[in-house]
DNA sequence: CGATATTAGTGAGCCACATAGAGGG
DNA sequence: ATCCCTCTATGTGGCTCACTAATAT
């Protein structure tokens, strides 16, 4: 059941932009949601929680963004597991997208499925109505450090956001990029660095982060720690929204879980997790096309950002390069300038060499 | 703790000239 | 309709300077 809807979901909006996520090597049928290195096998939650309840070899998720290969690192600010060719996509786009910090994912061991449930568990409610993660919220707010949201996983990233809406009723715009989209007044320690908040300053190691090996890997907990340690301002998320895209994707009515495939299990869709309430069932249920046609809308432009500088004409950048300066400003070209340029480096030739388009003039 | 000085960071503007594109013949 | 020519606006990078913010005294 489950799988069904999270496979309905990869297709829909976050499978890859259009494309359908990779299908469990094992039944065929769901979407796989663990790549297994040992067996060189993608599988489903299901499948691999059959297969590896016995040997339990090393697993890595898959790519959030394509979901056609396993991740190779967790993105900071994207709060995201990315394979390696997303990872160069989308952190080559822009000088600030090249600042995320990222970490070697680290293989989990335990059955993904248990993972999973066990960090619906961790939200479910306590004695109070609340569950773990809101209190750790409340620490955080209340002067706590911020203990890396973004290295939740997708499903407890999926548990956070279901909750907190659950919680408080309010958007969790985890769908959105933070940095680029949003002015964080306070969500992160640093902020005051204005965007030097792309890697904040982690003043003390984040609980669930353990380092593994002299490799400056670091083991990244994908079971429960992250749900209790991680702390969010949804406040300031949601007073601090000024971006057009804002209005865009998260409707108040569902979740923003889009691009979090493994934890639509927890969500209210799989009928062996616990889940506090019935608002995210419902939710899921107002998912529709709309919302997906805007979030899936919102992620391409998102990906197609770019805040560096446009060459428009290669050709232009070519003479400007060449061209004599004074104090930085274009000087007029005198004759030995002129020649000493051509024996130097011809922009025709520099285009050529760089596959631009060349406009002969010479 | 407030005032002043210093340092650091940011962005607009300038320059010459090849070229894209519009317009006319 | 097509081609050719002329003219104009555009875009290009490195540097300076003015301004603001942060830090130090």
């Amino acid at each position: 059941m489950g799988i069904e809807l999270h496979n309905h979901h990869h297709k829909g909006v976050s499978g890859g932009w259009g494309v359908a996520a990779k299908p469990c090597d094992t039944c065929k049928a769901a979407a796989s949601a663990v790549f297994c290195r040992v067996d060189s096998a993608f599988l489903c939650l299901n499948c691999d929680a059959r297969i590896h309840c016995v040997n339990k070899h090393a697993r890595v998720w898959m790519c959030e963004v394509c979901e056609q290969a396993p991740a190779a690192v967790t993105c900071k600010a994207d709060a995201a597991a990315l394979c390696v060719t997303c990872d160069n996509d989308i952190h080559s786009a822009n000088p600030l997208a090249r600042r995320h910090e990222r970490n070697p994912v680290e293989p989990l061991f335990d059955s993904a499925d248990s993972i999973v449930k066990s960090s619906a568990l961790n939200l479910a409610p306590n004695e109070n109505g609340s569950s773990e993660f809101s209190g750790a919220c409340q620490q955080h707010e209340e002067g706590g450090v911020d203990s890396g949201a973004w290295l939740m996983t997708p499903s407890s990233k999926l548990s956070l956001e279901s909750t907190n809406e659950m919680k408080s009723g309010e958007l969790f715009f985890s769908e959105m990029d933070p940095f680029l989209d949003f002015e964080y007044t306070n969500s992160y320690p640093n902020h005051s660095a204005g965007m030097d908040s792309v890697v904040p300053v982690q003043t003390s190691k984040p609980p669930q982060i353990q380092v593994m090996n002299n490799e400056n890997c670091f083991d990244i907990d994908f079971c429960r720690s992250k749900l209790t340690s991680f702390s969010y301002q949804t406040q300031s998320l949601s007073q601090s929204v000024s971006s057009s895209d804002v209005g865009v994707v998260p409707d108040g009515k569902s979740m923003s879980d889009i691009s979090y495939p493994f934890g639509r299990n927890i969500a209210g869709t799989d009928p062996n997790v616990p889940v506090s309430g019935t608002s995210t069932n419902q939710a899921t249920q107002l998912c529709g096309l709309d919302r997906e046609a805007r979030v899936l809308r919102y992620r391409e432009k998102r990906k197609n950002r770019k805040f560096e500088k446009t060459i428009r004409y290669h050709s232009r950048k070519a003479y400007a390069e060449t061209r004599p300066r004074i104090k930085g400003r274009f000087a007029k070209r005198t004759e030995v300038d002129s020649e000493v340029g051509r024996l130097y480096v011809s922009p025709a030739a520099f285009m050529a060499d760089n596959q631009y388009g060349v406009v002969p003039t010479f």
